[in-house]
DNA sequence: GCACGGTTACTCGGATAGCGCCTGTCCGAGTCCCGCGGG
DNA sequence: CCCGCGGGACTCGGACAGGCGCTATCCGAGTAACCGTGC
């Protein structure tokens, strides 16, 4: 899976607790990854509608929605494309009894449980919050917020 | 994910009513694709003891265990990898309140998301063997694994 | 004191190289079958 | 007729290029804040 996804939910973990917007060079110099890529990300991330940017002084990047509202397979989708990771590609079409007419994707077995399998990772993915996440990060690290918080807040050193 | 998951699949799959060893260019030309990387596949499935491979005439690959005893999870580990699909690379150790010494694979929540949710796809297909798939097979399309075993069996054209 | 316009600096946004992994291909080592010759 | 042996062909196994997507980087367009000026 891509990298780009775990800096991605670690960035959406971090603008849940700010209210105002977080230039990517600051997150990115919170995490010392490179600036221009982790832009890259959020960018993709604004397209998906979890986050907005603002521009000029004073700008950045700020969550759209309710941390409660954003669910760990929107980020997913919005850097990984919504794409299954497994596509089944219909060999069976070559095949010698095989029907270049026929629907492999419903009627194909190993379509259908690789397909089940994925369903469950994203029902997974989808039944936890970026919300979910911060409030497990307060109740295991508490304090750790804040500090993060006034860290993204101070003028950069 | 590889396309080569989706060969290995098949190949497993119809192998699974063969008694005899199956050479992979016979199980290439099944499914119309080119024969040495289908090959290439079946030595990493060797080497996971999926399948067991002999030399010389008349000779192939041949499923190792029972089809019961093969699920979805061990041919996918065996052409993917061992390695989960989302990595913690523990970007929190350069944060400014992190510990270099911190585990944050476990500790870490989005890590403990991620994994839950792997665990979940991994749990859904180790519970699916090629025996389950090949009996769904023989009830959605009755005769159709026969007609691929003579298939397999007749001598090449 | 207040409003306004120009300047400035800061931010995003998209276009551009580099690298690693999967895909696709090839040829050599090993092995088993088959046919032949001898007993 | 039976046994042993050599040739041959077939198979796997590992080593070798090509292409695509992720990683990393850069610079330009846009914009909001700020400051100085004029009223």
């Amino acid at each position: 899976m891509a990298e780009g996804v775990e800096w991605a939910l670690h960035s959406c973990l971090n603008l849940s607790w700010m209210d105002r917007p977080v230039p990517a060079a600051r997150l990115a110099a919170y995490f010392g990854l490179p600036a221009p890529y982790l832009n890259k990300q959020l960018q993709a991330l604004a397209k998906a509608g979890i986050v907005s940017s603002t521009s000029g002084p004073k700008g950045g990047f700020r969550l759209e929605r309710a941390p409660r509202k954003i669910t760990l397979l929107d980020v997913v989708v919005a850097i990984e494309g919504p794409e299954p990771a497994f596509r089944c590609t219909e060999i069976l079409h070559a095949s010698p009894f095989g029907d270049p007419k026929g629907d492999y994707l419903a009627g194909c077995v190993i379509s259908q449980a690789m397909t089940a399998a994925e369903l469950a990772w994203r029902r997974e993915l989808a039944a936890t919050t970026v919300g979910d996440l911060a409030a497990d990060v307060e109740r295991k690290y508490p304090g750790s917020a804040r500090q993060s918080q006034e860290w993204m807040a101070q003028a950069r050193s």
